[in-house]
DNA sequence: GGAATCATGTGAT
DNA sequence: ATCACATGATTCC
């Protein structure tokens, strides 16, 4: 259970940040009815408007005037009804069997053999380290075959981070390596790099039925957002919504997978892994890049 | 409207 | 077998 539970934090040189615009995010969104003015948000955080609207800014690439609009709950719905899914019948042309280019980032994707699944990582060196992401800090794992999961943490949260991920693989062998995982995270949160002429690699370990969920949600394009009913349908299975938010919930690899811009099916936030307040700033963030 | 309730598929114990 | 779920639809107040 906690065999790497006494790991340095020492990784983490200024996470602050994040901290700062969680608790505004959370702010904003209990009271984004009266849509509080900067000054009293600055207030409420013993902090000066200009500093906070820095930090903000430095960190979203949008004001948290701009931010709290995007974070409202009617974005989250024009999200939803924007287009009405024809991303079903569309990215199934695109070809899923096998190593497939989908997503935004230009996602290659293999799945794990039954076999290696069942050994639970068996065999498997897997390295990770903590890198600073906009979402708080980040713990990335990789294999040599390619990315192998992304969670997220509060600063002083990453033992417990590191625990929930090192039990799905329990088998496996964990070796902190940041030098090796640096290029991975520094690309996932740098949308210029998201290119074509280098696809990130990914390794999705999981169930049959979890890896169906997860390359369906990998065809949803930026911007957009489906219902977990939508994912159901889309596998396959209609009937199976509720099986769908589980194996959502279980996605490894958050954010590459982009598991936050399932929604529920009226458009209300429904929960999340590593946070309802993650997985606001998520789809604020990415309103921000589009 | 909102609370209670059921139908429902997978995976873990 | 049984239970917990990041759900969704229906049925009561």
């Amino acid at each position: 259970m906690n065999a790497i539970a006494q790991f340095k934090t020492d990784i983490t040189p200024e996470g602050a940040d994040y901290d700062t615009v969680r608790r505004v995010i959370e702010l904003i969104t209990e009271e984004y009815r009266d849509q509080p003015s900067l000054e009293a948000i600055a207030a409420r955080l013993d902090q000066s408007p200009t500093q906070l609207q820095k930090t903000f800014t430095r960190w979203a690439g949008l004001s948290p005037k701009a931010f709290l609009q995007a974070v409202t709950l009617d974005h989250a719905k024009r999200l939803l009804r924007q287009e009405n899914l024809p991303l079903l019948e569309t990215s199934i042309e695109v070809g899923l069997s096998g190593p497939s280019r989908l997503h935004d980032l230009f996602v290659t994707h293999e799945a794990m053999s039954p076999g290696e699944w069942k050994a639970k990582g068996g065999g498997l060196v897997i390295r990770f380290g903590f890198h600073q992401s906009p979402f708080g800090t980040a713990l990335v794992m990789a294999t040599d075959r390619g990315l192998a999961g992304l969670a997220f943490s509060d600063s002083g949260d990453e033992a417990a981070c590191l625990d929930d991920m090192t039990c799905r693989w329990p088998n496996a062998q964990y070796v902190e390596d940041t030098q090796a995982t640096a290029p991975y995270a520094e690309r996932i949160f740098e949308p210029g790099k998201w290119t074509c002429d280098q696809p990130l690699r990914v390794v999705l370990i999981g169930t049959d039925f979890q890896v169906r969920v997860w390359e369906s949600l990998l065809k949803i394009p930026l911007g957009k957002a489906v219902t977990y009913s939508d994912i159901a349908r889309d596998i396959g299975q209609p009937t199976a919504m509720r099986a769908v938010g589980a194996a959502v919930g279980r996605n490894p690899i958050s954010f590459v997978v982009p598991c936050h811009r399932a929604l529920g099916k009226n458009g209300d936030l429904t929960g999340y892994h590593w946070g309802l307040t993650r997985k606001r700033a998520m789809l604020g963030w990415e309103s921000a890049q589009a």
